[in-house]
DNA sequence: CAGGATCCTATTGGATACTG
DNA sequence: CAGTATCCAATAGGATCCTG
């Protein structure tokens, strides 16, 4: 996904644009939600708001610049705050947002299916790929 | 996501470790379902089973190479079947398993959720980005 | 403490050409 | 038609060092 200035980058030049990615909101909303960290970092977060370094304790193997740039994202599209206390070393809050809790429903779904899920999966993986040794 | 061999990469030898990404469902499904296209492949294939040519038309943008991909993955992990017709040339079908039309149920609510918010998203990001302008 | 900046590697993914 | 193989560009993301 593109960092901030989101151009629309028409490849193909001359042939007519297709298709406005930027104005597909399952492109353009999923994308920001379902990366490697973010359900992790929105997952955590339901239980209540948790300072920079209490998070990064609790997303497992999240270094400290992906899980920056993914709060700040998170932060941009609205879905947690950012409370800076000006104490010395500063703190800084995050939080849900009423937009970010609404997520947590479908999501929050999405990853109970995962587990129920999980077995059913792993299984169908093992089959697909004794199948297929025949490399 | 890796391809098939899913090994566990412990970076940091020695140091007993932390976490096994291979146990946790969230990293191990989720991964597999949010990614670029897999969402718009299963969504376009609720609609009923299309051969690769239909969903290369159907899915925007897609490269025939990520589109192969992805129909494995998905195959692997049990959420479409594939069914090749002996004709020459060959035809090969695309279909929604039962396991893959229940995770259109939670990742459907999402999809609804991302149409229902996009435009609070922009207006988000908007607001964002005009703080920001002190760059 | 909560990051920003930089560097560098690994992975993603498009374009193109080829095949049963 | 439905891929596979190869090459190459863009992006993701870790490690490290620096700062208010």
């Amino acid at each position: 996904m593109p960092r901030l200035p989101e151009v629309n980058p028409v490849k193909r030049m001359g042939m007519a644009s297709d298709f406005d990615t930027a104005m597909c909101p399952v492109r353009n909303v999923l994308d920001h939600i379902s990366t490697k960290w973010t359900p992790l970092i929105l997952l955590t977060l339901q239980a209540g708001p948790l300072r920079f370094s209490q998070l990064h304790k609790q997303v497992p193997d999240i270094s400290k610049r992906m899980l920056t740039q993914s709060l700040r994202d998170l932060e941009r599209d609205g879905l947690l705050s950012r409370k800076v206390f000006p104490t010395k070393p500063p703190s800084v809050e995050y939080e849900l947002t009423a937009l970010g809790a609404s997520v947590m429903l479908p999501l929050g779904a999405l990853v109970d299916w995962a587990d129920k899920n999980f077995e059913k999966i792993k299984l169908s993986r093992q089959a697909f790929d004794q199948d297929n040794e025949a490399a």
